[in-house]
DNA sequence: AAGGTGACTGGCG
DNA sequence: TCGCCAGCCACCT
């Protein structure tokens, strides 16, 4: 433990794209999801959604930031048994209200929040 | 400074 | 319909 986890911390309060990543997590409403492609896609690199998952990964347990929210395009959980937080965030989303089928499945078309959709309709 | 990794995604068989 | 391969971006050592 030499520093922060932040990466902002180690910029010296320079933000980077990790913090645009937990930024618009962060504006994510409990009980909607959203895709790590899409988070992508919000910051203007469509293809980085390997650094976006990359950015959760960095928390490392930081429940600042409501990572559990953020979920792959087949609208399942990516941890797939590489840690017990994959059993938790399941169950954080179901705690919200965001329903898994037996395939770990969820209903995108249904949960998916998009900025400028904080609920209203 | 360069190489490797990873909580991803889309296309093919 | 499901599983596997290659490409992509940004961070870490």
């Amino acid at each position: 433990m030499t520093q922060e986890n932040t990466p902002s911390a180690r910029r010296g309060g320079m933000p980077t794209f990790y913090d645009a990543v937990y930024a618009f997590v962060g504006k994510v409403p409990a009980g909607r999801v959203v895709t790590y492609g899409q988070v992508a896609l919000e910051l203007g690199a469509p293809a980085a959604a390997r650094a976006v998952g990359y950015a959760l990964h960095s928390l490392r347990g930081d429940r600042n930031v409501p990572w559990w929210r953020v979920i792959n395009a087949s609208g399942a959980i990516s941890l797939k048994g590489r840690g017990t937080n994959a059993d938790l965030q399941r169950e954080l989303l179901e705690e919200e209200g965001v329903p898994f089928n037996i395939a770990g499945h969820t209903d995108l078309h249904a949960y998916r929040w998009w900025p400028g959709q904080d609920g209203e309709s």
